[in-house]
DNA sequence: AGCGTTCAGTGATAAAGTCACATACGCCGA
DNA sequence: TCGGCGTATGTGACTTTATCACTGAACGCT
């Protein structure tokens, strides 16, 4: 089967490799689509490839005992399975899962021609150890937020975050306390609050931004 | 200078490395010794090398803008500081902080003869990986534990570990505050309460734990 | 229109965090 | 040996967040 070339130029951090080394890197990889929803990692499902996402997105989280979850962090087209990497070279059992959030396509580099490419380019170790870097600001953000921030404040970045700069948003209150590591009943309350004051119009399943000064507000504060 | 050779005893992962790569390793860096209470990196303070423990303990902490503090990790003798090297490698500013728990002395390995030794040995490779996936691992739990697990249970795992297996363990509430990302007056009442049940017994910046096994049983749960 | 499923609202209560003090202990120097 | 002082701890009052147990509303189907 021929393998398709032209993907590299989703990642700017790969574009200039070495002619020989591309080769290599595209004829050794396979492009893999997967559904929406679909688990990618989960804990104890140890990780074979090196992803490089071309198209989609895919949520990172962590579900507890409970049953209750947190997104850790999202990756979209052009960015590449970091930790997840960490934990395939290393031999760890991955804790958090994965999950395509829509339909995905991605590269899938298998375990030795990653090595390889981390032996043979510096190129590739930049962009590797970049992304790598990257998350681990994410999770050291996260533990700040989690163990420091209210909660009020969280769920206005979040609905800012969501909604993209728009002023519509698609998100059940479940969905958003899973976002942020609590229980549903609390982000109902908080929302019922922000509705109380006119920031927001809630519906079922979706809200509407009114006043994003005030969120934006509210969530710079601390 | 005559550069010491014999520390690399301390890391097994590093020791079967080929002569040659060993060399090179050993004689591009440099022996450092750092007072107890120094700090190693801190926010807006990138590292410059790739450190390698070989006595002494450092603690990895976040300090929030109120100043609450929460430990992330501990990292000891034979181990290196692998999300540290992440951040350097990837030029993204740490957000935590690296403190000395105790005097420490320790391997600097330059950014270039580590980028150098990653491309060269997969032993390395494998080593600096495997670090990693250690402390990300470790990064995945306390998201677990600052999200989802109750206080008390956390506090009962805390004092476990603190003191060692032994009985006897010296920390004033304020750093077991510190620890778990709490503040101290919730210490304090968990404390009274472990006390009243007779677990344990507290004096000024010390404490005795009675009976182990309650504590134990408690930080099962969830 | 009826029915099952998913979403959202709410009261009661427990756990944790915040704020503002009151004590208590240990040490050092007069 | 006695104050005085800095650090450590205890506690009340109150707010915020989490948990539990429901209720009722909205939606998608048949």
């Amino acid at each position: 089967m021929e393998p398709a070339t032209d993907w590299i130029d989703h990642f700017p951090g790969l574009q200039r490799l070495p002619p020989a080394l591309l080769a290599t890197l595209i004829s050794q990889s396979a492009i893999i689509t997967l559904p929406a929803g679909s688990r990618i990692y989960g804990p104890g499902q140890a990780p074979q490839n090196y992803l490089l996402l071309l198209d989609g997105a895919i949520r990172v989280q962590q579900v507890s005992e409970s049953g209750r979850e947190i997104v850790l962090y999202r990756l979209s087209a052009g960015e590449s399975c970091a930790l997840t990497t960490a934990c395939l070279m290393g031999y760890e059992d991955y804790l958090a899962e994965a999950v395509a959030e829509t339909t995905i396509r991605a590269v899938a580099v298998p375990r030795a021609t990653f090595d390889d490419m981390i032996a043979r380019s510096p190129m590739f170790r930049r962009f590797v150890f970049t992304a790598f870097s990257a998350r681990v600001t994410d999770l050291f953000r996260i533990i700040d937020q989690v163990a420091f921030a209210r909660m009020d404040i969280r769920l206005a970045q979040k609905l800012i975050e969501l909604s993209h700069g728009g002023t519509a948003l698609v998100a059940t209150q479940q969905q958003l306390a899973s976002e942020l590591g609590t229980a549903r009943e609390v982000v109902s309350r908080l929302l019922s609050e922000f509705q109380r004051r006119g920031w927001i119009s809630a519906a079922r399943g979706s809200m509407t931004i009114n006043v994003r000064g005030a969120l934006e507000k509210l969530s710079r504060e601390r």
